[in-house]
DNA sequence: ATGAGTGCAAAGTGTTTGCAACTAT
DNA sequence: ATAGTTGCAAACACTTTGCACTCAT
């Protein structure tokens, strides 16, 4: 049993085949992709579960803390199975050229959170947007 | 003649009645309008113009500068009329439960930016993305 | 048994396209 | 004159909905 099921069961929540569709089809596929693309990964894995049970299933496990997103520039949001530990949290970079999800330490932004709630009150939430830039290979070719 | 239009033809670019409209509708609305809401309030000010001029037209002013677009959390991207000065740029921060969008000094990001540069050769570019969190009304109604 | 989860099909949303006609330069 | 822009309508990708049915518990 895979760890995302077993906190779907500590939850109290049903684990279903479409669940676990999603959830296999999140760790075939690693890295950090949108829910078009679990959606077909789970069409090839498990044929038969629904788009749309694809989508509300994503939601679920996000509100669940089973998986995590993020959102991408250019519109899209990036799932993945939730960290198993704290430790191995990260905050996100997508190169706006080739596309590319690039981790970042997860303390990466502790001074400007702690910075703009000290001015203003807001909170900020690093994990929750990716940033933008162009990773190392794209400003080379620049 | 507004100064966008100006910084039209200096570029050499043609200054058209659907490039007026835009441009007008981003004056009027100000603050951080998405695509979309361009959209209508073009509708409403200059009828006639076509939905794909709007967005075409958004793309084309981004391109050249007049206009800055920013990509909001949840799949939005938001535009506005670039700043005269640089002094006057900013960053953004987008408030998840109410949507306000807050204004942050510009140079906010710089000392994570020279890390994330040591530490991987990613350039990051503040002002592309809006931070993602709760604002100050929202979090005390936590 | 019972309510949470699902398939289905359909309708959103917001955005983009190919093309012929138009117009700013 | 001639390229760059536009309107149009249709297609587009992605996501969400209402409902009846099924299945995990």
């Amino acid at each position: 049993m895979s760890y995302a099921e077993a906190q779907l069961r500590e939850q109290a929540q049903r684990v279903t085949a479409g669940r676990r569709a999603v959830i296999r089809a999140l760790a075939h596929l690693g890295g950090h992709p949108t829910a078009a693309q679990v959606e077909t990964a789970v069409t090839e894995l498990s044929p038969g579960v629904h788009r749309a049970t694809v989508y509300r299933t994503l939601e679920t496990l996000a509100t669940l803390g089973v998986v995590t997103h993020v959102h991408m520039t250019h519109g899209t949001t990036a799932y993945h199975l939730a960290a198993r530990t704290a430790s191995r949290a990260h905050l996100h970079a997508r190169c706006r050229l080739c596309g590319a999800v690039v981790d970042l330490p997860p303390d990466l932004l502790d001074d400007v959170r702690e910075r703009v709630r000290a001015a203003g009150g807001f909170e900020v939430d690093p994990a929750h947007v990716a940033l933008s830039g162009t990773c190392a290979d794209c400003t080379r070719l620049d």
